[in-house]
DNA sequence: TGTACATCAGTGAACGCGCGTTCACTGATGTAC
DNA sequence: TGTACATCAGTGAACGCGCGTTCACTGATGTAC
């Protein structure tokens, strides 16, 4: 049956929210349309009233978890405004962030997975990505703009490399081992 | 028809060393069993004569996979004895590596996929992860033993980092960003 | 060494299932007058 | 403001398809004597 324009806009974004983090944790193969819909109240048949394939969901849930991750790094600076990068350093290098993959990085969650999807969802993780750089270049102490930037880079690499190595493997150990040394290294850089 | 032993273990053999590229190119739910064999020249019917399930072979294929990513480090290294680190950085962070991932890093491949993997897969990439560390460790220039440890920690995230990042962004400049970036950081931090 | 037979790797078809996508239908919403 | 009708978000079933897995069968290999 027919629903208000408010409320069927209202289903659609919720359809975006959830599916950004269902797919953060199966994976884009590993979640149907089914399911995405059932997690928005919905039934399979509304899907193609609101999105073109399951392709164009993904771009779109991929832009909105990107944009939901920028806003808890946001909201973490600004309760601890004095050291933003130790704050953003100290959730994302945790294993509570290791063990929390759906409402974690989007970049750690997918990033293999997003590398063999369409340009659309690539474009969606790039502006994400972008964002997250002009944040983390506020944080470093730099000579020069470029350097800055490529400090930034360098950092955020860390970051994920360090997020995706502590869930690849299976001993816990090791795992905090690999963000223990990131935080360090990290400190380390952006100091220098 | 009965084949010989030697031919069936060969032919278990190249379904492994196959599916360890597939795996990487497609992700581990973006290839099917029927295409896999294929790849090794048989059908789809003898799987279950060699493999127990999908998830076994899987298993075996990341393990197979991580080892040839290993023998590829200690080719590259051994033409080049002088500058082990810098051999490894320049393969490993190259725009022909980010476009190859059939033949390239496992983890870089398939990393935020197996961390939804059975712990028998983690199994396979956290005994290659560990061999990348023990490469590591023996480039980079340390005081103590624990510090060379943590080192190469940070260094095998940044590089897998940097990696994943320029394959998740459609521009080729910021890609390249990423692992000149990531080089040169870690050119500094082997070298404190 | 030669023969008879058991073994089993590989084939190809079938199984049930869930996938992404399409469609006829429903009935409340939105619009025209 | 009230009425008549067109619109369209959502439902639920169906579509063809490919998935992982199973199975009856084949015939060369391996084994027993």
């Amino acid at each position: 049956m027919r629903v208000s324009r408010v409320q069927a806009e209202e289903n659609r974004q919720a359809v975006i929210n959830v599916s950004g983090r269902l797919f953060r944790e199966h994976g884009f193969d590993g979640i149907g349309l089914k399911d995405l819909m059932k997690g928005a109240g919905l039934t399979q048949g509304a899907f193609y009233k609101q999105f073109a394939s399951k392709e164009d969901l993904a771009a779109q849930a991929s832009k909105r978890a990107m944009e939901s991750a920028a806003q808890i790094w946001a909201a973490a600076i600004a309760e601890n405004p004095d050291d933003p990068l130790g704050t953003v350093l100290r959730f994302y290098l945790s294993m509570g962030h290791r063990e929390e993959r759906m409402d974690g990085c989007p970049v750690a969650a997918l990033g293999s997975d997003a590398a063999r999807q369409s340009s659309t969802v690539k474009a969606s993780f790039e502006t994400g990505i972008r964002a997250y750089l002009d944040t983390l270049a506020t944080m470093v102490s730099a000579p020069q703009g470029e350097e800055t930037k490529d400090k930034a880079m360098a950092i955020l690499s860390t970051m994920l490399g360090a997020l995706t190595l502590s869930r690849v493997v299976n001993d816990p150990e090791l795992a905090q081992g690999f963000l223990t040394a990131a935080e360090r290294q990290i400190r380390e850089t952006a100091a220098r």
